[in-house]
DNA sequence: GACCTACTTGCATAAATGTGCAAATATGCA
DNA sequence: TGCATATTTGCACATTTATGCAAGTAGGTC
């Protein structure tokens, strides 16, 4: 397989390249069971707003799944996924496989 | 090996989640042979300037390397390393072996 | 030297992004 | 119903980011 650069591709790395979500996808990384939102605040010292807004962009990225518990929402990580995109790019890279131009045009 | 959230591995990822940088990426990656910038800007519909500032990110994050060749500088992929990581955080997110907190702090 | 090419840098600008606070919404419980 | 908790949203704001243009620098050729 052969893939252009596309801006989902983009959107996913960008997604993961902010400390703050980063930092959340690594706690819901270590976690077994999912997480709500609150328990989540603890690992990036943002308002609970911000934590919302991000997850909000994880979940937009297809990185992190939620289910709505009552009034909780419960996220977990999207681990098969997100590894899967990690290694195709990777393999993509290793492999010079790379298709000039944007495949979104 | 157990890694936490750290502002490297972001600013790396945040480096490839720019489309423009992205496409650079994917075209050093087609090429066997380095490249300058005025070959590169072809792939991404933006400035020389803009492009050299692109390279200049990507370098800093360590995705691409460069050799002055007269009044030319020749960019490639540090294709080893880029995969490296990438692989490197598949492996971190797929065994949950994430630290909880920020290694910078 | 003059001139061309390759690249970078300064500047202005527009857009995107991350943030906190306060208000709104939604749900559960007494 | 009234109240508490969980989460989202509107707003304002500051910062970052991507960009083009024009000018600057550096290195080649004549």
């Amino acid at each position: 397989m052969s893939l252009a650069p596309n801006q989902k591709t983009a959107d996913f790395l960008k997604a993961l390249g902010e400390l703050n979500r980063l930092s959340l996808v690594y706690e819901l990384c270590r976690c077994e069971s999912p997480q709500n939102a609150m328990c989540l605040c603890d690992c990036c010292c943002v308002d609970a707003s911000a934590v919302s807004r991000h997850l909000k962009t994880l979940a937009e990225r297809g990185i992190v799944s939620y289910e709505k518990k009552g009034r909780e929402k419960t996220y977990r990580l999207n681990r098969e996924e997100v590894v899967t995109q990690l290694r195709e790019l990777a393999n993509l890279i290793e492999n010079g496989d790379c298709k000039r131009g944007n495949q979104d045009f």
